[in-house]
DNA sequence: TGCATAAATGCAGGAATATGCATGTATAAC
DNA sequence: GTTATACATGCATATTCCTGCATTTATGCA
């Protein structure tokens, strides 16, 4: 029950459901996250670490970037349950469709994305490191 | 999407997921939730008007009870897809049993109810007045 | 070894939340 | 009317939560 308390506590903040709503379309580092939402590095960074503590993310590591992704797997199955729950509901939300548009645009990005969030990327595809 | 959070924020305790919990069993008043959970009497009102306002609830009056039950019928969809979520969570789970079960024994209860919650009633099946 | 970058975290201020106590309100019986 | 009962709510307090700022940690590269 505790862990159904945790869940739900997450859930509960907006921020954190559009962070949800943008690994519900890929895996994101944390940088991804900040730039297509636009909030600070910290708070993105808190996010994606709170939604993984609960048991909704996986953390996979690529040099400098941390990528976390939905972990379906490795989820409880009543978490999952709730998790597809909020999925539809984000669905016919207008709001939560732009932001995952934004963030197909934005792409894998190049150096200097965390200090740069907001303005435009100086090269919005350069390759990883 | 704010309701969607506002609906989390009210599963986000422990105590709101009890009183739920009981309201999928049958429709209960106020001083019922509060002897089956030996919680305040303001707790309990507090809660059900919590669970009300967010859409989960509808109420039912009679004489000087308020008579709350799952809004089934009136519910949005998404809420009813996170209830439905939410119950199978809590069919596993030991304690919720226990409270559903207590709740059965309780019945309605007669006057007094709400000086005397934590004892047991003066007569367990005292018809309304 | 030193520098740059991505992410994580300690801290503090402010906002929101939960809860007990006391009181107010509405209804019913007399 | 008066009284009793069930419920709702205002207030005060304690606690938790959110967030920005600054700093630290970890990794990769020259």
């Amino acid at each position: 029950m505790r862990d159904l308390v945790k869940a739900y506590k997450v859930l509960a903040d907006e921020s954190r459901l559009r962070v949800l709503n943008l690994l519900l379309e890929r895996e994101c580092c944390v940088c991804e996250v900040m730039q297509a939402l636009e909030i600070s590095q910290s708070k993105a960074s808190r996010i994606l670490s709170a939604l993984y503590d609960v048991g909704f993310l996986k953390l996979r590591r690529d040099g400098l970037w941390s990528l976390y992704s939905i972990d379906w797997e490795g989820m409880d199955s009543h978490l999952k349950d709730i998790l597809q729950a909020t999925r539809r509901a984000f669905e016919g939300n207008e709001q939560m469709a732009v932001n995952r548009e934004r963030l197909k645009a934005a792409e894998r990005v190049g150096p200097g994305c965390v200090n740069k969030a907001g303005q435009a990327p100086l090269s919005p595809k350069a390759p990883r490191p």
